[in-house]
Order: structure tokens, then sequence, then C-alpha cells
DNA sequence: CCTCCTTGCTACACTTACTGTAGCAACGCT
DNA sequence: AGCGTTGCTACAGTAAGTGTAGCAAGGAGG
């Protein structure tokens, strides 16, 4: 799997057309990804607590997911050890919080 | 790939903890998912259509993805064929509108 | 009727992505 | 020194996605 180095040119798949929607949705569609920010919204998770919250996903992918989303500059590794979100994630999550409610309602369907 | 025959039970990955938002999460977490709801958000798009749009994805994913959506009821096939959303599809559709802007300053970092 | 084109959809071999388990070096604590 | 963390990686096995080809069904026009 290669790491993108520079958060300036993201070689993400379908998405050679440079719009930043497309490679937004490329990189929040991967497996866990979603999953990640959600479970990092309001506080920061070691990298073990973070398994432990993602229903013991393997440690490859979300090791993965978390240096892909360190390039796109969602999440940081606090010094004292453990990830969080940082502004800009604040920000892509909180765009996110309504899907909570749109899911309870959907499951009554 | 086990098709859900009822949105009751859905069986999803790192979910079977009951609660909808990992359902979601999941479902949408899955390759050209968010993709597909994207390209349908403005207009109904034939399956090849939607293959064009979508950068020429396999029509195999696009097949498993419209199954997925449409047993979850965010998407539905018109009966003059072609691919749409749902009125609880187009309301998911809308949730994610924000992305759009925030992938474009997103691009600025 | 017959061809032609488009619809949704599928088969199948190939490649990539993810899983699960194990284990590493580095740091702090007692 | 001996633990118990931390972030992170190796690697074999399995699941998921790719790419190409092609199916049956339906409509349009000859």
């Amino acid at each position: 799997m290669a790491k993108q180095a520079s958060s300036g040119s993201r070689t993400v798949r379908g998405s050679r057309t440079g719009r930043p929607i497309m490679a937004l949705l490329d990189l929040l569609g991967r497996r866990w990804c979603l999953r990640i920010l959600w479970e990092l919204r309001d506080e920061p998770l070691t990298s073990r607590g973070l398994r432990t919250a993602c229903d013991e996903a393997s440690p490859t992918v979300l090791q993965a997911r978390l240096s892909e989303l360190r390039d796109a500059g969602f999440v940081e590794l606090g010094e004292g050890g453990g990830y969080g979100l940082t502004p800009l994630g604040r920000e892509l999550c909180e765009t996110f919080m309504p899907l909570h409610r749109f899911a309870e309602r959907w499951k009554k369907s």
C-alpha cells in the first residue's frame, strides 16, 4: 500500500479529474475510515483503544487508514501518544453528525 | 456476496452492536457507495450511465452496491429503467452536501 | 419477421485489499 | 531488571474489487 507523502497531489482511485470532492469521497469510502473518524469524534484514543472501539479491526488496516487520514490532515498523533482529530478533522466530523439522527430514523423503516 | 433480504437485521461488518449508525457507516464505507449516491444526487442514471459517471468502475461492484443501496431503501430502479434516489436516499444525500464545500477548502491545505 | 441497439445484470479469471495472529523497538514505571 | 504500555509491522490466508466478456429482455425501425 503506497503512502502519500504530501497532501498536495492525492492519487486516489476514481478521481483523476482533479475534483477534490471525488478524492474525499474515495478516501472516506475506504474501510474503517468513516468509523475511525466517528470513534475519535469526542476524544483522542490510543491505537489500541481505537482498535477496541472499532470492533477489533485488524491493526494493519487501521494503521493504514490512520496514515492516510494523517496525510489528509484530519487526524494527528499527540505528543504523549494517542490519535485525535485536527481542527480540520473535527470540522469534517461535524459534517457527519446529522448521520446519527438519520440512522436512527432509518432503522425504523 | 450475501444480500440482505430485509432492511431489519443488517449483518454488516463491524457493527453487531445493534447501533444503526454503525450499520450506516459500514454501508457507506464500501467502495463506490458514497460516489454512487453522489452521482445520483440530482438526476436518475441508467446502470451504464452510472458506470460512466463512476469512472468506468467494474459493473460487478456497481451492481453489488446498487443492490445493497436498494435493500437499504436509498436507491430504486425506475419502471422505465434508470436508477434514482428514493426520498430517504435523497435525504441522506442532503446530509453529504456540505462535503462539497469542505472538499474545496480542504484542497487548499 | 428480423436486425440493431440499449436496458439491467452476471460469469470468471485476475489482482488488490483486508483479516488475524504474532511480534518488534521504544518509552515509562516500580 | 522486569513489567506494561505505546505506535507500528510481517506475513499467510481470505474476502473484496477489477476488467473483460457476454447473457436475456425489451424497444425502434427496417
